[in-house]
Formats: structure tokens, sequence, C-alpha cells
DNA sequence: AGCACGCCGACT
DNA sequence: GTCGGCGTGCTC
């Protein structure tokens, strides 16, 4: 990311607070101050209010905001109210159950909120564990003084009957007990023993060695990219270089995409190291944990008493008071870009971070993002890498199948078929990616042309057939669309002409696996996609099955492609990959080259080598040329070439202006008044600081799917070559889109940095 | 965003 | 006669 204007923490006061005695008198109680508080409203600005004395910059504050309570962040407290005096509601109640955040937290929170375009609350609150933002937690008898309160209790409590037994060489200390080290730990973990034996470390090899030494030699704000293949030992990496900074006292974050899809990274990251850390030094942080194991996590980062947080990019707004160290594993996933709410990315800001804190970040990835990869080859961001795979076996081989001049079987060219039947009689295992769900993308009648459109949406409803659960059984089929969720039954008969003849046309999962049975029929054939794993467990289910070798072909979507390796794979099959090569999005070849990577790299850990196949009408393109290589530097370079010609990203920088409306009018009239504002400001408006003829704005577009759910969009892309002039527009521009008079019955977001367009 | 207030249609 | 539609306006 480019140069980071820091212009948005001056609306965070530093100074301490104001002597009471010289200003506006706040009234009421003796010493009392005013206090400016952040609230999760959509609304810009902040909100004063009159607080007792002793209220400080960065603690929270239960206070009225029209007819609702609500929790807010102090954020200054000025010497006098921002309206009159007379407007100024009392703070309902002052919450100390934390220390005040820290400036470097504050700090962070409000760079997000500048450079996002947000109204700070919005970034702050969510940000913190549910409970500590409801005043509802703070209420009524049963709260007992709080969520903090409560859990510090419960530890407490569950510490008791060890402390007991060990009364002898510990003396009871109540204040020290809330959060002492040993007692929250028993609590959260009481299998775990601190006597766990001694972890043997693996060798490393010649470039890990390297790595690690690199690594080790940093100090202060340094962005590292630790660019290696599936299976080149980026973790060890990780892990020796997370030990140094845990032995020197300090703490390190790592963020990993989906912790779902990795339990097996979290036991390695448990077990190596809570060595060091201690047990339950390690904490844990995703969106999946419930309201108190997410507070409890939360709290044991910020007390220090856990020294590793490792978690899904909403762990990148925990303040951590020692942090030493920040990892961002597989950096190039989209899934560290939030798609709602903040549309942060927890790479980028991580990045802020490590050199707000100047502590080292390490970005580690086989495929990395072409802005990471363009900095590690100018020489913003040192380049580390690891060539080998470390386990020394044979890379996949890949090949290209040319489905051109090929008659197909149901899809699926001879040769992987043969492939397929050459590892069933070896007794390998085979995978076959599809990354599309459902039986068939769209129904269609070939005597009228009527296709099974979505009521609600611009988009086909996919048909759904799963397979009677017993044989014989009934199956359910139905129709879905993808965007909305709507379902209807399968007409029987084509709802425009009567034909009863009504064809599935092209192929999901589903039907790709009943195909796999019907050409395999002794065969043991699985499916993972979103549908087959919707329910709890089932997902984890379906990997043991496969890990233990009780499938021997598996069909999966883009969810088998992460963290999973399968030691007795032995053939990967990849269909239908070209549909990515030619989406709209500019992104689109970065992103298929990054997935057909993992996949293959899925294969083959144990050191059968294995074989990658890819069905393409386009063999020649050269992504598919770079990738039979295992080049990813050849595909950077041709890929960087290209965004570099078209003045593409990260040559150029983007923000996305999206309307949503019942009618696309409506949208775009919105969006067309938003582009008239730049006109009139031309730069002759000195007041704002736009420097306008660095910018871009493009005609707004209808959405490539237009309607979803009967709202129709519409989206105003801006560009520019200069980061600070894109920041300064959009920060005019976010202040005049609100007061717009097409705003009505539109609602409308602006994206920084946006992923897809 | 919530949550009010405020005027115009089909129902106990 | 009211319950309720969502249009518009405000929140320190």
């Amino acid at each position: 990311m480019a140069p980071w204007s820091v212009a948005g923490v001056s609306q965070l006061s530093t100074s301490p607070s104001v002597p009471v005695s010289l200003v506006p008198s706040p009234g009421g109680e003796e010493g009392a101050t005013w206090v400016r508080v952040a609230l999760d409203v959509p609304l810009a600005g902040l909100f004063d209010y009159r607080a007792p004395a002793g209220a400080r910059v960065g603690q929270r504050a239960i206070v009225s905001f029209g007819r609702r309570e609500m929790v807010g962040i102090v954020i200054e407290t000025p010497v006098a109210p921002a309206v009159a005096v007379e407007q100024v509601k009392d703070v309902v109640q002052m919450l100390d159950d934390l220390p005040p955040f820290p400036d470097d937290w504050l700090k962070l929170a409000a760079f997000a909120a500048d450079y996002y375009q947000r109204p700070l609350g919005e970034v702050m609150l969510p940000a913190l564990p549910g409970p500590l933002r409801k005043p509802a937690a703070y209420q009524g008898l049963r709260a007992a003084g709080g969520p903090v309160a409560r859990l510090d209790a419960r530890a407490a409590r569950a510490a008791k009957p060890k402390r007991t037994r060990r009364k002898k060489d510990q003396a009871p200390d109540d204040e020290r007990a809330l959060t002492s080290e040993e007692n929250v730990s028993a609590s959260e973990n009481a299998e775990a023993t601190s006597a766990l034996p001694p972890v043997s470390l693996p060798t490393l090899n010649a470039s890990q060695q390297e790595a690690v030494e690199a690594l080790s030699g940093l100090s202060g704000f340094k962005p590292v990219l630790l660019h290696g293949v599936t299976g080149s030992g980026k973790t060890e990496v990780y892990l020796r270089v997370a030990e140094r900074v845990l032995r020197e006292g300090r703490q390190v974050m790592l963020l990993v995409p989906e912790i779902n899809l990795t339990p097996q990274l979290e036991q390695v990251f448990r077990r190596r190291l809570e060595a060091i850390a201690g047990t339950g030094g390690v904490a844990v942080l995703h969106s999946g944990l419930a309201d108190g194991e997410r507070l409890q996590a939360w709290l044991r980062a910020v007390r220090g008493q856990a020294r590793v947080l490792l978690g899904t990019r909403l762990s990148l707004f925990t303040p951590l008071p020692d942090l030493g160290l920040i990892v961002v594993d597989e950096e190039h996933d989209p899934s560290y870009k939030q798609q709602e709410g903040l549309r942060y990315s927890a790479r980028d800001l991580a990045i802020w971070r490590a050199r707000d804190r100047g502590v080292p970040i390490i970005l580690g990835s086989a495929t990395p993002s072409m802005e990471t990869w363009h900095h590690a080859q100018t020489g913003r961001y040192l380049l580390l890498s690891l060539p080998q795979r470390a386990l020394a076996a044979e890379p996949p081989r890949i090949r290209l199948l040319d489905t051109r001049n090929v008659k197909l079987q149901q899809g699926l060219a001879p040769p992987l078929l043969q492939a397929v039947a050459q590892r069933l009689e070896k007794g390998e295992q085979s995978l076959i990616f599809l990354n599309r769900r459902g039986y068939a993308p769209v129904l269609h009648c070939d005597a009228c042309g009527w296709v099974s459109g979505c009521p609600r949406c611009s988009a086909y409803m996919v048909l759904h057939r799963q397979p009677p659960r017993v044989p014989g059984g009934p199956g359910r089929h139905e129709l879905r669309c993808h965007h909305c969720g709507w379902q209807q039954r399968v007409p029987m008969a084509c709802p425009d002409c009567g034909n009863q003849d009504l064809q599935p046309m092209g192929r999901g999962t589903q039907r790709l696996e009943e195909h796999l049975g019907e050409l395999f029929p002794g065969a043991r054939i699985a499916r993972i996609d979103a549908d087959s794993t919707r329910r709890k467990g089932s997902a984890q289910e379906l990997f043991a099955r496969m890990h233990a070798g009780d499938i021997d072909i598996l069909v999966g979507t883009q969810m088998v492609a992460k963290g999973h390796d399968f030691q007795n794979l032995g053939f990967v099959g990849v269909l239908n990959a070209d549909a990515m090569l030619f989406s709209h999005d500019f992104r689109a070849p970065e992103r298929l080259f990054a997935q057909l990577m993992q996949v293959a790299g899925r294969a083959g850990r144990a050191g059968t080598p294995a074989e990658v196949y890819i069905q393409t009408g386009y063999p020649e393109q050269p992504l598919y040329q770079a990738l039979v290589r295992h080049d990813y530097a050849g595909f950077a370079r041709y890929a960087l070439r290209e965004r570099e010609s078209a003045g593409l990203p990260p040559f150029a920088y983007q923000a996305l202006l999206t309307a949503e409306a019942r009618e696309l009018a409506q949208a775009q009239a919105f969006l067309a008044q938003a582009r008239a504002w730049t006109e009139r400001t031309d730069g002759t408006d000195s007041s704002q600081a736009a420097d306008m003829s660095r910018i871009t704005l493009y005609d707004p577009v209808p959405l490539r799917v237009v309607r979803v759910a009967n709202v129709e969009r519409a989206q105003l892309l801006v560009e520019s070559d200069s980061r600070p002039a894109l920041q300064g527009f959009l920060r005019a521009w976010a202040g005049v889109l609100p007061g717009l008079a097409a705003t009505a019955r539109v609602r409308w977001h602006l994206e920084v940095d946006p992923l897809e367009i």
C-alpha cells in the first residue's frame, strides 16, 4: 500500500484533559468535565456529553442518544462542547471495567476511519467483543458489574479448588486473582498441563535457515514477503521467528484467512508456542466464537496474558500491549477484505499497524497479491524466497488438456478419466475441482427458449438435485437462486409453452458427482461444497473421511483448495477454469492462478509424484503456461505488465461508489449527482483540498447482476495515480455525499481499494 | 442506523 | 372509527 496519510489522526486530541476551572462550566456535579464520544451510528462526527470528573480519553461510556442508550468511546475531553450547552446530556455511566484504550489503538481506529471514509464510532465499536458495546450487559441485577467482571469472577471461582490444593506455596491475593495468569489459564484449559513434553524441532533447509536469520536480524518496521510454494515450510519459519519474539517478551499477532478450515495450523501453533508462552499463552479469535469465548480470548490478549494472538481479520483490531511481530499468512487471500460495514483490508491495516508500532511484519504466500509482489520487486518490501519443497517431494506435474479437439464425455476429457482410473487401480485418491455448485447452472426449454430466471434477481436459478439418502428414496430437486436464496420446486413442464422436456444446461458439482458414479461404479465418491457441508461439523467429517482413505474420488469447489493436504492424493483434475480466465474482473487471473496453484498443492506432499490435469480451451494462455512451469514470478511479470499498461492497481488507486435502489434509474441518478458535484469543485474551490486534475471518474454503470432480491445496483469507479490525491478527494466527497438530494430512496456505500469491480 | 412523528387506505 | 403504510427528520 502506498504512503500512508496520517491526516485523520488529527481528529484525536492527544492533549491531557483540560483544567476544568477556566472553561464554560459543565455545571452539575463538582469538577464535571466535557467528553467527546464516538458512537456506532452512520453519522459523521462525535457527540459531546457531560461526564463526572476523571473521565479519560479511551474510556467507554454509556450515553443516551436519541431515545436509546449506547456504549461510546471517549475521544477527547474538549474545553467546551461543540453544540449549545442546553443540548448536551449527562453521560449515563462511565465504564471502568477495562483500562482506557491505549493511544496506538485509538490511532489505528482513527486511521482506518479516515482511510475508509467511515465515522470513527463505526470503526471502533464493531471492533470490540459484543458484550463490551451493549449497554444491556451493564444493566439489571443479573449483570453483576458487567461482562468483564462476570468473566473474571467465573475464572476466580474455577481457580479456587486448584488454589486450595497448592495453598502452601501461594499466598492468596484477591486483587491479583482477578487477572493473574495462572488462574485464567486454569479456567480456560484445565486439561492442558504446563509440563508439555519437549517439542522436537524439524530441521530447517538452507533457504528456511536463511529466511529465519534474515528475519531475526530485523529490528523496527519492515514488511517482509515470505514467498514459498505449498510445502516449502513457511509455517516453520513463522514459528521460529515467533518463538524468538516471544522469548524477547513480546507478543505475536498471526492472521490467517479462515480458521475453521485450518484446525491443524491452530494445533501446531498451540503446541509449539505454548511451550514458550505457557499454557493459555495462545489466544484464538474468529467470528465463529460465542460472545463469551470471544470476550475471553480478547481480554487475555489485551491484558498481555496471551502472548500469541492467532485469528482471522477481526483480530487485527485487538489492542496488544507488547506487540512485537505481525504475521499475515496467505496474504493474497481475499477474505482479508471485509465485504460489508467497514470494508477494510486486514492485511493493509496490519502493515500500517506494524509501521506505527515499529515492528516487523511477515506476509506469507505462494502466490502473493500483485500489490505485494510489486512492492517486493521495487524493494519496498524485503523479499525472502523458499524455493524448495521442504519435504523433498517432487512438485506435481501440471498438464493442460486441450478441450478444443476432444470429444468430452459428460464434460470430462478422456485422458482425465484415464488418470482417475489409473489412480483407482493403484489405490490412490483423485480430486476433481469444479468451482460451481449445484446440479446445473440453468434449466432450459428447447422448444421455446425459456430459462429458469430468478423472479427477484437478474440471474438464473440453479438446478439442485440431491441424490436420495436411501436407494430408491426421494431425491430433493429444486431451483435455487445463488444470489438471493430464493427456492422453488422444479416445474414439471415449461411455464411458457408446456413442453415437458426441460433440459439442465451445463454442469455443477452435483451432476459431476453423479456422472463419476456412473463412470466408476465401484469407486467411493464424495463431494465437498457449500451444500454438502451446510450441517455443522459435516465439513470436518468429510475431510476426515478423505484423510482416512475412505474416499476414492473427491469432487469439490474452492472449499477444498484451502488448508488440507491429502497424503494419498495422486491426481487433481480441474474443470471449467476458463470461466474465471475471462471474467470481467481484472483481478480474476490473479485469483485463478492462486487458486490453481493451491489446488495443485493439495496433492503429493508425502512423496508420491502427483499429476494435475487442467481442462482448457486456451492452453496457449500465458497464465496456463506459467502454471505448467510452476512459475509464479513469470505469471506475475506478465500480469503486472498488463496492469501497468492498462493503468490498473498497483499502478493506480481505486475507490468504488455503489448505489442500490428499487429502480436502477434512482441509483444511477444518485451516482450522476455524485459525479456532477466533482465537476463543480474543479480545484477552484480552495476549501476542498482535492487535486481534481489527478482524479478520474468513470461513467456510472449497472452491476453485472443488476438486480438482487428486487434491488437494482449501479456503481461509479474513481481512480487516481496518486494515493494522497485520491484520499484528499474521497475525504471531500464523503463529506458531501450524504447531503445529495438523490439519496432519498438510495442506499449507497463507498469502498476504498475494492477487490472486485 | 434506529426511532419517532405524521398524514392517508382496509379492517376488528 | 382505528391499525398501519413508509416518507421525513433528528440524534450531543
